[in-house]
DNA sequence: TTGTACGCGTTATCAC
DNA sequence: GTGATAACGCGTACAA
């Protein structure tokens, strides 16, 4: 059923239909409800396809995930999921891309045939060939996350240098000397992965403020990564008495291989770092994190994606997110003067 | 740039190009080179939207997920990530849909309106009204899950029956005679959520042929929920000695709650269950489970609905897969002749 | 190889 | 003010 038979069945034209749909010219009432019963008769919907056509616009989005080789994380779903609602609300579709390397085909169906009308972008790296690619292509886009050069593009990210250095300090204060940064992983921080970069330099700019050492070690992101990574931790280094993550995939892990070699959290090994909001408190014990609002950042990343469909000449924004590390039950005082 | 472009900058016709590009006719090599050239300097790909006008189809399916309210399981996510990737693999784009209830406007979109070839419909309730409007629609449609009428659609499911029967029996072969079955949120119980219906049938019937008894329990979607779950579980019914479970997301609470009364797993209590096949190993201690293959599931699914798309007249497959429960280190003998 | 009709909704233009 | 006619967007595939 396309217009056209909706047009002769409630015996009108088929613009006089388009225009009862649209509201662009004035309809009187009565031709207005025999189309309108005619459609709810046969639940018309205009096609798609035609009206993109004619449109030049798709209302539908791109997002842009990783591949399905690496598990999302928590945080990621959740900026999955709220883009993809934010989407619904303002009646956008949404096509998902998973493509992480230069050579994807749905990235690239994506670039150019008008599928969409914008993207968003996750998980960029310092240097992405995507963002180049988006440019070239005219497409309208955000991402959650940036590249080196902050002015290319419209981005909302999380300040992980600044949080990684919040955290030092709250375990500085708490009088801990020796602390780990557990990183994501190691392929992800020699690819240039932003947030991996981003959290050292603020992990080593915390350690000169506060004259402390620390250790800068990598980590899949996983449970088995994380076990493996603090056990070697551990092992290497006794000294260090706490950590701050950005890896929350290792997190299940890390806690496993503090509580198999006989520490407790907080009471021996204090815990800290950044992670999803809803996720902190299911950590145990509670962990005493940075709360990245995940779901505020999927939304507000739509709003700029609209903000950008619409005037494509408009500035680009920037919006960068230093949440603050909420005290729970992960961190406490270093242990005074002793070995373990 | 659109195939007109190409053709004359080419200096040929635009069906020349079109015969190029799809090989329906036979070009002369010199021309397809020519052509060729045109189309990576300008990096040209065809309109989706007209494409899809004249072609019919999309080369997009729709997939249903459940609103961002409710927070996606692991095992629901494996499916997403898996139906992503299996289309990817087919050329195909994938367009998310978060809707359970009657009026969502993203699932009527996919309805009509041809945007989609297809659709993946997740978390199926034993009556469903999507069901019906997709075959009123004839729309292709395959369910990860299935309605009370199995014949009615294509779907592939987790026998929740059979594998909760065997969960029962493997705690039972233990010695265990006191069972919970910690099952999803009353809501989703009482909407007819159909592995909710399924578990407790396969629940009751494996007390029946073991002659032991259990409890029955309803349980919210995550992991503050397990934790109240289990402590009224424990209050209420200090005999019982063990659980099974179908409810990932609470799993953590259910853990946590054992823990903070003080029982040790598999010692003094034994926990099983379904869930994803990556995550039983990231419990604590590991997960006796049957692992839910859920790449596997995700990836049939979009078998079967290409299946479906290029025969709607095809019998309608069902695939029911029972996976067996893997033995890890969270179940053990009851605790003989003592409460706790 | 090329010309051209077609798919379907939108909207500018014309007629009443 | 209200309705109808027709051109347009772009790729495809039949007829020539």
């Amino acid at each position: 059923m396309n217009i056209g038979e909706i047009a002769s069945r409630a015996g009108v034209s088929r613009s006089t239909v388009s225009y009862a749909l649209s509201g662009k010219r004035s309809v009187s009432d009565a031709t207005r409800k025999r189309i309108q019963d005619v459609i709810d008769e046969l639940d018309y919907r205009p096609n798609a396809a035609a009206r993109a056509l004619k449109e030049g616009r798709t209302r539908t989005i791109g997002l842009v995930i990783p591949p399905a080789s690496t598990r999302l994380t928590h945080m990621q779903l959740d900026f999955v999921a709220s883009v993809v609602e934010a989407a619904a609300r303002a009646d956008l579709d949404v096509l998902l891309s998973p493509s992480g390397g230069d050579h994807d085909r749905s990235f690239e169906r994506l670039l150019s045939g008008g599928r969409v009308d914008g993207v968003i972008l996750m998980e960029i790296r310092l240097e992405d060939s995507r963002v180049r690619r988006l440019q070239n292509a005219k497409l309208p886009f955000v991402g959650i996350g940036h590249t080196a050069r902050a002015e290319e593009m419209c981005w909302i990210d999380v300040d992980y240098a600044a949080v990684i250095n919040q955290c030092v300090h709250h375990l500085a204060d708490l009088g801990h000397t020796r602390i780990a940064l557990v990183n994501r992983s190691v392929e992800l921080v020699a690819a240039g992965y932003g947030p991996g970069h981003r959290a050292r330099d603020g992990f080593t700019a915390a350690l000169a403020q506060r004259g402390i050492q620390g250790i800068d070690l990598e980590c899949g992101d996983d449970a088995a990564a994380g076990l493996e990574c603090v056990t070697r931790l551990l092992r290497e280094h006794p000294e260090v008495t706490a950590a701050a993550t950005i890896n929350e995939a290792a997190l299940p892990g890390i806690q496993r291989g503090l509580e198999e070699a006989g520490l407790s959290v907080p009471r021996d090994f204090s815990l800290t770092g950044v992670v999803g909001r809803t996720w902190a408190e299911e950590f145990r014990p509670p962990l005493t994190a940075a709360d990245v609002p995940a779901q505020d950042i999927g939304t507000q990343a739509m709003d700029l994606l609209i903000e950008r469909i619409a005037n494509p000449a408009a500035p680009r924004r920037n919006i960068l997110l230093a949440p603050p590390v909420s005290l729970r039950a992960s961190t406490g005082p270093a242990r005074t003067g002793s070995a373990r």
